[in-house]
DNA sequence: GTGCAGTCTGGACCATAGTCCAGAGTCAAG
DNA sequence: CTTGACTCTGGACTATGGTCCAGACTGCAC
């Protein structure tokens, strides 16, 4: 398979694909004659890999680590599943975070009648005085 | 007042205060005769209005808008409320994206046992299956 | 044998939001 | 009058994750 066709069913840009692998997160494929690159049904497998790993939130840097986690034979899936917990509790971190960033807006917009002199609105207060 | 007073009041760091006034966000200030920057009260409110707006999650882009339609003599306040409010919306959006995160990782976790061969990791398998 | 789609490389560039630096000038205290 | 703290400028650099490009080569069809 050459490069187009495992963008094609990846879903990931042939720019991307070449980004990845200079950077480690793919491996360095076979070469045709030409010096194109050649696929194998483990790269499409790989590639979705990241991409659904991506879509859950985690950096490359972490799809390298979890790459090469499961990559080590015969070992124990413990680090797999420290990793996915960390990321959870990155993402509940994060929920927390913006919930109280969702109160605050929400007080702001309530506050507001969204009408009138701009020099009466409480949302410029509430954002430029210097205290709380 | 200089501008490490300003950094200290605001909790700003020096940098990031001249960063702003490079990129539209804070006006220029007068000059003294050494070419030291002054600064007066209004910049600490204008400063910690880009504070508090970038704890909220505002980007600089919008926290100029902000401050161009605050500095907008008589205007309605309408466009700040709207600008609050797609901000929430914003918010409400990313929260509910994280939450289907968290359940997708949630579920990958419960599915794993922790221990044993890493062929059978369900988490390696969930996340590179080409289909779904 | 010509044209066109696909692929190759290295490097430049994008956005975001800073952060750090060298070299020079300023200011107040001792 | 020197020392040390503060400030000035422009530009380089950081991190993340790509995206685009020129110029050259390959492979297949007509």
């Amino acid at each position: 398979m050459q490069i187009g066709q495992l963008a094609k069913r990846t879903g990931v840009p042939i720019d991307t694909i070449r980004y990845y692998e200079n950077h480690d997160i793919l491996p360095s494929p076979a070469r045709h004659a030409s010096g194109y690159r050649s696929y194998d049904d483990g790269d499409v497998a790989r590639l979705t890999f990241v991409r659904r790993a991506k879509a859950l939130g985690f950096t490359l840097r972490e799809i390298r680590e979890l790459l090469a986690l499961s990559g080590r034979q015969g070992e124990d899936m413990s680090g797999v599943r420290d990793a996915a917990s960390a990321r959870l509790a990155d993402v509940e971190h994060k929920i927390a975070e913006l919930t109280r960033v969702r109160e605050g807006l929400r007080q702001l917009v309530a506050a507001c009648p969204g009408h009138g002199h701009l020099s009466t609105c409480p949302i410029l207060a509430a954002l430029s005085t210097e205290d709380a």
